[in-house]
RNA sequence: GGGCAUGUGGCGGAACUGGCAGACGCGCUAGACUUAGGAUCUAGUGAGGCAACUCGUGGGGGUUCGACUCCCUCCAUGCCCA
């Protein structure tokens, strides 16, 4: 009988649906491993390849810890608000919740198919209010810790979507969702205080199993530097401009001063002469983005404010110029500018004909040497009074003193992270719990009048403010504190606080008086592993351990970072590009399920290329994974009887066995060792090429199969058995029907069904080794390992072919390497 | 502009710690079985050469007995940041 997958596919799904298979108990966490993958974003109604990419691949890696004993948690679950479904609503006028829960059905008919085993009783959405009840919850917690403050901040503003963005959603200048151009507006937005982990975020990076790269990001994104800020006095006034810089070894080498349009001192300032120019300046500067402001490329602009700057070293008077180069939002939102050793400085010199001073020597050339370029490493202090002749090094030092003991300023550590912005102008999210009273102030919504929910009725058409404000019963509340009139904060919640806590929620997904049980998350959790897109490297991955640390630190979590372990699938491109309706090259996952089955479909996303690389999909790859799968059900059909009556351990001592038995049972332990070590760090490309290669051994071997003798045939069984139960975790329905075939009656999921391989057996007997001369290949001989060096020598000097190679040459040196080489070097 | 990756047959990709380049799969070629083959099985398949051999891992240079692997440099592509 031909495999028929889809029916097969079917009869598995349904018979682990109705038996529970994968249903786990989170009372128990022995031996627990709790592995995750991102939940899905319910934007549209099918699931593309990528989440194939994605969900199969993980699911396989969790099932081959679940055959290897481990017991294995894998939830899914649906982030369910957000814009892309807000504004889908606004464009259709069917309501967000509905056209998100509609997906939600098709979504996990889908995901079914896939034929994962999440247990679906921990299934979570964040747009329902049990759930979203624990965020407003998880906003309050932090309130109470201080760690939420409302403050008033030029923000990201996008046109389009009538919202604020985080610096994270602002890419290139443009709205990550629209791709408008982003502006900037003061608004008054809440914040979350991560820069109170800045340091904490970044140091325990170290002890992440995380992809080296996605490390770097966040180091890159926290942007910490130690450096000293200084206070230069406005000649002939009172007013200070403080200045951060890592540099002060070049504070001889300032020439001009340089603040932020934004900066509250520039109109202060400003001489009466400049006032016009410089007020069109600041108009100017508003329009543009933080990226175009700081391109090296763009040709640099600016104006003198008049005003002068006294360097506090030498006392020397420079100017003060406003110019858009310098970001109000970083640091102080003033620098000095050192032309001699800083890029944009010099540029900025050059255009302006500003003096450029070299106070840092490069080692290896020589003081008259004119200044071609910023110079910006280290060297010997020169034109620097009393440090000339310093090496900079110790000069950042001695100044950082100097400057600290007058009292000028002091050593600080500066970021780059800036604290999260939540607030969001927009309908489809979780409502913030604040509570605004004319006399009290913010009042914090008290805990047992959670959720404030968000109402179905409410005109969510973009309007410029945020749509709850324009729903007076929402709005209309009275105050929990002294019980006058008050109003809502009419402002949603970041969709990305939903995601920063949500694989704490999912082992007690269905726990309503509070949003995790303390003592079966703290036994779960951390998580073990976590898969998803690098595109999260710096916003959720950020997000989630912050907030961890800062629940941590309110008494509710016991562990210090919700990720031990990370991995980020590739990209599956298509002729070389990334899938998008708008290139027309989207694969539909579904036109190869029906054909081949979600085996086939996932393990040859698996077979493609690394996992963690992606690769280019090809439609014609694929039926080398079918005839694979095929192959193994013919195989087992044709041998059922056999398979059957002798079961899988059959009494085989190794050293017993000889000839194709001993090579194929040493094959099959080699083959348990590789997909072993290569599932479990994610390497499925190889992995399935090993399980090909005993499936081609021991096809071979079944060919002559009813001439061997009983033991013989028992090594077929172990082999055959031990190849589902390796195949199970990257083609489950295939798995369990040929497991069934075997006469088995349980599940092979069911049992801790991964084989151990046989230490004594996996060496191999017998090596190739390789005579050169001068490093060619002259001779090939194959001998038992471990065979001595010098045995070699002797082989490879009687080879005819070496011989005639050495001829008239002279043997320099003799190179042998034990099972692998000889190579002799002539002249 | 900076940082980090990546570059291997016709194609997707293997290669431990510097030691047989091309595992495994697709495709292709030949054969077997077939009414048929786009099913299945067997054999072959980096290039050149009858062969001995020679050449081959983006280009150029270097280190080494030996380099896909290490170093320098250039080119191309991708991602992140500015």
């Amino acid at each position: 009988m031909k495999y028929n997958p889809i029916e097969v596919e079917r009869k598995w799904q349904e018979r682990w649906e109705k038996e529970g298979t994968y249903h786990i108990d989170v009372r128990d966490a022995t031996n627990k491993l709790y592995c995750l993958v991102m939940f899905i974003y319910p934007s549209a109604s099918k699931l593309h390849i990528g989440h194939w990419f994605n969900y199969g691949p993980t699911d396989s890696w969790a099932r081959f810890k679940k055959l290897q004993g481990f017991r294995v948690f894998e939830p899914m679950g649906y982030d369910a608000f957000g814009l892309p479904a807000e504004n889908a609503a606004v464009k259709t006028g069917v309501h967000p919740h509905h056209s998100t829960q509609e997906n939600i059905t098709d979504i996990r008919e889908q995901l079914k198919r896939i034929g994962a085993m999440y247990d679906w009783r921990y299934e979570i959405d964040t747009s329902v209010p049990a759930y979203y009840k624990w965020t407003q919850w998880l906003f309050l917690t932090l309130y109470k810790s201080g760690k939420a403050y409302r403050g008033k901040a030029p923000v990201n503003w996008c046109p389009d979507c009538k919202t604020v963005l985080a610096n994270e959603q602002v890419v290139e200048g443009l709205c990550e969702r629209c791709n408008s151009t982003v502006i900037k507006k003061d608004l008054v937005q809440w914040f979350f205080k991560i820069t109170d982990y800045a340091d904490e975020l970044l140091e325990k990076l170290d002890d992440l199993d995380w992809p080296e790269k996605t490390k770097l990001m966040q180091r890159n994104w926290i942007g910490k530097s130690t450096g000293v800020e200084i206070k230069f006095m406005v000649d002939g006034t009172d007013d200070e401009l403080n200045v951060f810089t890592t540099r002060p070894d070049t504070l001889f080498g300032v020439t001009y001063m340089v603040l932020a349009p934004e900066h509250p001192l520039v109109e202060k300032i400003t001489s009466a002469e400049n006032k016009e120019r410089v007020k069109n300046y600041i108009a100017e500067a508003r329009k543009k983005t933080e990226i175009d402001r700081q391109s090296l490329e763009r040709e640099k602009t600016g104006v003198p404010t008049g005003a002068y700057a006294v360097n506090p070293l030498n006392n020397e008077k420079v100017p003060i110029w406003t110019a858009d180069y310098v970001l109000y939002s970083y640091g102080t939102g003033a620098v000095m500018a050192v032309p001699g050793h800083d890029e944009r400085d010099f540029e900025f010199a050059k255009a302006f004909d500003l003096p450029i001073r070299k106070v840092i020597l490069e080692p290896g050339t020589d003081e008259n040497d004119p200044l071609e370029e910023a110079y910006a490493g280290h060297g010997t202090m020169m034109q620097s009074g009393k440090y000339n002749g310093v090496d900079s090094q110790t000069g950042i030092e001695q100044i950082s003193d100097e400057i600290e003991q007058s009292g000028l300023g002091r050593r600080k550590v500066n970021y780059r992270l800036r604290d999260w912005l939540v607030s969001r102008q927009r309908y489809w999210g979780a409502p913030i719990p604040i509570i605004h009273c004319p006399g009290c102030g913010e009042v914090p919504v008290p805990e047992d009048q959670l959720p404030v929910e968000l109402p179905m009725d409410a005109d969510f058409r973009p309007g410029g403010e945020s749509p709850l404000a324009r729903s007076d019963e929402f709005v209309n509340t009275s105050c929990p504190s002294c019980g006058n009139d008050a109003k809502r904060d009419v402002d949603t919640m970041d969709t990305f606080v939903c995601s920063s806590w949500y694989y704490l929620r999912f082992p007690s997904a269905q726990l309503d008086s509070a949003p995790f049980d303390k003592e079966i998350i703290n036994k779960w959790l951390p998580v073990d592993k976590y898969v998803g897109g690098s595109e999260h490297a710096v916003m959720h991955l950020l997000y989630a351990r912050f907030i961890t640390k800062a629940l941590r630190d309110a008494g509710y979590l016991s562990f210090h970072e919700p990720f031990t372990s990370l991995v980020h699938q590739g990209t599956i491109t298509n002729q070389g590009a990334k899938m998008s309706k708008s290139r027309g090259n989207v694969v539909n996952p579904n036109t190869f399920i029906e054909s081949y089955g979600s085996d086939v479909f996932r393990m040859y996303l698996m077979f493609m290329g690394p996992y963690e690389e992606g690769g280019d999909w090809s439609d014609s790859g694929i039926v080398g994974i079918d005839r694979f799968v095929r192959r193994l059900y013919h195989l087992v059909q044709e041998n059922k009887d056999h398979l059957t009556d002798t079961g899988r351990n059959g009494q085989i001592v190794f050293t017993e066995l000889q000839g194709d038995a001993r090579n194929l049972y040493r094959k099959c332990h080699q083959t348990i060792k590789k997909v072993t070590d290569h599932s479990d760090k994610f390497q499925f490309n190889t992995a399935i090429a090993a399980l090909m290669e005993l499936l081609n051994e021991v096809s071979r071997y079944s060919q002559n199969l009813e001439k061997y003798p009983d033991i013989e045939k028992a090594v077929f069984n172990h082999t055959v058995y031990n190849l589902i139960a390796l195949v199970a975790p990257f083609a489950p329905h295939l798995a369990e029907e040929v497991w069934e075939m075997c006469g088995q009656r349980e599940s092979i999921f069911s049992k801790p069904n991964w084989p151990d391989y046989d230490d004594t057996a996996v060496a191999a007997e017998e090596v190739t080794v390789v005579a050169q001369i001068n490093g060619k290949i002259r001779a090939k001989f194959v001998v038992p390992a471990g065979t001595t060096e010098d045995a070699l020598k002797k082989m490879a000097l009687s080879d005819d072919n070496i011989k005639k190679h050495m001829n008239d040459k002279q043997l320099v040196k003799a190179i042998v390497v034990k099972d692998k080489l000889v190579n002799f070097v002539v002249r």
